[in-house]
DNA sequence: TGTACATCAGTGAACGCGCGTTCACTGATGTAC
DNA sequence: TGTACATCAGTGAACGCGCGTTCACTGATGTAC
């Protein structure tokens, strides 16, 4: 089933999932549909199945790609930073949320669709997705542990969930265009403004 | 157009908008149909376009009335706390968030379908639905104003807005059912020591 | 080099579903005389 | 108290749209002899 696939459907493949990022990256999930998309890439439209099994499939493979951009985007920001002291830790968590940021705003329509993954109730997200998520969410976790060296795992990880959410909270409403645009430099502040904040909380 | 509703029309709206947020509050805006509304209240199809001009219409009432509801809790919350000092601004900061947990737990799929409010591409929101956000922004900006009373007022709007943020943030990302639940109380803990923490950090 | 046959990617018309909304009709209720 | 007529809430079959997916067919490419 999984046989190494010829060379002309490789390229059929990735030529659809450029398309399906193409659309979506204009206009949501919503815009992925699939008289397009066989337009976009020049096959009639039941050739898409020859592809891939269905739209779902097609969009968590660009799904799976935004992640392996998003992953590679705080792996530079990370690894452009020391981390020996706790002052390093701290900075490397404003840098972090501040690629999150940018990020978010470059992709915008292809990182919100991050979210809005839409599982056929009851069908649980594939361990590829999980893993990716997890593999995010060491660049958060990483840090942490040197700044709060004795505290218990759990609460570690407790603490980058709700620090992440936090981020990722500002981030959101801060993107949303429906409200008073915020100039990026501003949310860049008040992200590092908060990071820091929690930072030295932790400390208590 | 507008002249006063008939008794009967009145209790039928209400009968609908109950029937509405009854099925929102099961399974969220996709069950929102039609033909399973007209059978809830007991009329006929057709007849729901006598008391209400389309479904985006009925959404929109069931979600003011969970701003409202919203509302309400809020200033329930707001009102028993004393707000004279710093401490006292800290801690209804504090209690505000907690409501707010505690308000998206008991009603999570109606919480979530505020966010969700479908605006056909263009359509801008009702002043109603800005004014509700503007009143329950005041929960937040009105300890904040005596918390740092130096700062710039477009400052302590945006900090209002980064602290909402950080909660909604942390709110949403604990509530997802799809990861670990988090006990309530852990995230409570959560809660407060982010916004104690940023609290703090206001102050520089 | 030719011929017959098999394979299979590619095609696009048609199916099927779900659903919001409309509209010609009905029947009960109210009004006028 | 009755009769004729108007109004209008209420009805549900039908319309229309958007779309994902299927499937019987075609035609080009490859293989065997």
């Amino acid at each position: 089933m999984n046989a190494p696939l010829s060379e002309r459907r490789q390229a059929q493949l990735g030529a659809l999932i450029d398309a399906a990022e193409r659309r979506i990256a204009e206009g949501g999930m919503a815009s992925l549909k699939a008289r397009d998309l066989a337009a976009d890439i020049g096959i009639a439209l039941g050739g898409l199945y020859n592809i891939v099994a269905d739209l779902d499939e097609l969009s968590l493979r660009v799904s799976s790609r935004t992640l392996a951009r998003l992953g590679e985007a705080l792996t530079a920001t990370s690894e452009a930073l020391p981390l020996q002291t706790k002052a390093d830790a701290v900075n490397r968590l404003v840098a972090i949320a501040h690629a999150y940021l940018h990020f978010a705003r470059d992709n915008l329509r292809l990182w919100r669709t991050l979210f809005e993954v839409r599982l056929a109730a009851g069908t649980a997200l594939p361990a590829w997705a999980a893993d990716d998520q997890l593999r995010l969410f060491r660049h958060v976790a990483e840090p942490l542990a040197l700044l709060v060296p004795d505290m218990d795992e759990a609460q570690q990880t407790l603490a980058a969930r709700t620090l992440f959410a936090a981020v990722h909270g500002i981030v959101t409403l801060g993107l949303e265009e429906r409200l008073v645009a915020v100039p990026l430099t501003a949310l860049e502040a008040q992200i590092e403004w908060l990071v820091r904040a929690a930072c030295r909380g932790l400390g208590e």
